[in-house]
DNA sequence: TCGCCCCGTGAGAGCGCTCTCTTGACAACG
DNA sequence: CGTTGTCAAGAGAGCGCTCTCACGGGGCGA
């Protein structure tokens, strides 16, 4: 490997080489037609000289930045005491890497964030785009979409005609229900999340169709709202054993706030699981290590993030703009806090 | 704001201001020679055509990116239960977007990634690279240096020579034992982390250096180390208790396993304050929301992304290359778990 | 044998920008 | 009135790469 002052060009290789710059692009873009042995001759110039093509150069006449650029706002990246952030970054890295593109992170904080964050996207510097929108409305999709630049949103969008991927919030949250009522619970309360996040509605959605499946009448006097948070979920359960005391299982739609509800559950004197099944949301690390152990919700963070990336890639590359979905399978994990 | 197809070019901004290119060029880089009134005509025709620079043309030339590498291996995104991860991130990235350079994330996962990484690094394609490495050994930060590469390390790195940022968890960890033995805890016992990762070590001398400053012998019965997870810490504390049940104090180097103390210690029959008083490390959300509130030595973790950056774009611009240190202060945070 | 096609390769333009060098205008000075 | 200096602005090269088009030669059918 040759440590050169300025790095080796496409030029200096062809030289090395004895053939043009062209046949050189060829090889190293994986052309087929060159012949095997002017091939290798190639080849062999390349590593001697220790040649890496230069992006700039490349992406100045392809016009694609071979970069997507990640948008994470705020309180998204706060939100979650469990690794979500980590790992949906991580399923994404893989899949670009895979596809050797880079990943340029975009966590805006403030409004004036996001208006800088908007106009660096639009101005076509990435190749597409990756929005991790856990929250309310964002107008970033729609905005970028218009102007033909590919988007694909992790969590349930706020507008339809954009493609995303999300987890089955609604179906884990009626298993876990549908778990609760067949280990004969039948006072099946819920803290659910903020309802203006589709984590938060889809959630409480799927209680709710638990219970009407299981031809249950909804009883609002079971259903609390709260923030996501630990001490959230600590009042929420205070609130619910105070308004139905005969209570006998709690679905949570978060770990966090499943270990505050826990631990309301113990102040008030009721021991889990035995007279309160507890299920939370997320299979956290948090959850494990919950006293009991929480029974979950798993989702597939990681693989959200590769299936974003893969979703987006594919884009890029087809330049076709039909919205898709996909949505992830959830998995109910059983712990002590849900069993006999 | 005008939606061409293909985006408005220096040329066309020149064409319709009436000027050369160069000029524009001058105009949109901030040059000062450049008359008013066409300054003026200029900027009026960037803002008719909606220019926005072409980022890989101007990389081409000038030689710079616009972007540096920020690393973060597997271990360390995966680690903390707090939000350690975007808390440095949005440092770095808040920095970064002061001076319009991006942020290329690249979190190797197994060694072939961490060779790919690293060859990507060398070939040049970022101005520089943000290294947040809180376990052992890594060549990396070596080897980018030899190749003239800027690097600036989060936490202390293994090898000398090497630019990098760090809390003081020495002094930290120090301050929090003052605290209990000020308060006249006689029996301070610690619960530290892994001894191969600086944050383990360092927090582990602060308490030995508490210790001696106060005359007070090391008696080895009231070490553990543990890994930083709460599992770690609650059987750490076990194994504390059972050999020195007369404890009346202890530091735990990480809040996560200070949680897992707090059990230990509700299960094994003291209470806390008034038995026994606890510190923990990180200040992190669940520091306050245990039951009691931990106490916690709070470190600047955006602070130390931010203070990263400047010193990257620093070593980036002025090219020099004498490697600095930069130690930010820790503090104390004193709640219901150290209080009697 | 000729014409055609295909395959491997080369020549050369040009992507959008920066930067050096040059030019022209004008003021100041001897 | 000529010379010099200064400042604004333009001309043009060239960064490293891809891609289109052209070209030569060999195989093959007519």
């Amino acid at each position: 490997m040759v440590r050169a002052e300025t790095p080796a060009t496409l030029e200096e290789v062809a030289r090395a080489a004895n053939v043009s710059r062209a046949t050189v692009s060829r090889v190293v873009n994986g052309d087929r037609r060159v012949r095997e042995d002017t091939r290798s001759a190639v080849e062999a110039a390349v590593r001697d000289l220790g040649y890496v093509p230069n992006r700039a150069a490349r992406s100045l006449v392809t016009r694609r930045s071979g970069s997507v650029g990640v948008v994470i706002p705020e309180p998204t990246a706060q939100l979650f005491g469990d690794p979500f952030f980590p790992r949906v970054l991580r399923g994404i890295g893989d899949a670009l890497a895979a596809e050797e593109m880079q990943l340029v992170l975009l966590m805006p904080q403030v409004r004036a964030d996001e208006l800088r964050v908007g106009r660096y996207l639009a101005a076509g510097h990435v190749d597409g785009v990756l929005l991790v929108s856990l929250h309310g409305p964002d107008p970033l999709p729609d905005e970028l979409r218009a102007r033909g630049i590919p988007v694909v949103v992790g969590g349930r969008p706020p507008s339809a005609g954009i493609t995303y991927v999300d987890v089955d919030n609604r179906r884990g949250a009626a298993m876990a229900v549908e778990h609760l009522l067949a280990d004969g619970r039948r006072q099946v309360a819920t803290i659910a999340g903020p309802q203006d996040m589709p984590a938060g509605s889809d959630r409480l959605a799927g209680y709710h169709e638990a219970l009407g499946s299981a031809g249950l009448p909804i009883n609002e006097q079971l259903v609390e709202i709260a923030d996501f948070s630990l001490e959230g979920g600590r009042s929420a359960m205070e609130r619910l054993l105070a308004r139905a005391p005969r209570l006998d299982a709690v679905f949570v739609a978060s770990d966090l706030m499943g270990v505050g509800a826990l631990s309301a559950l113990q102040a008030g004197g009721r021991s889990v699981p035995d007279d309160v099944a507890v299920i939370g949301f997320d299979d956290s690390p948090l959850a494990a290590q919950a006293q009991p152990p929480l029974s979950s919700v798993r989702q597939p963070i990681e693989e959200m993030g590769r299936e974003m990336a893969q979703l987006l890639i594919q884009m890029v590359t087809s330049r076709e703009r039909v919205a898709r979905r996909v949505i992830l399978a959830t998995e109910l994990v059983i712990r002590a806090s849900s069993r006999r």
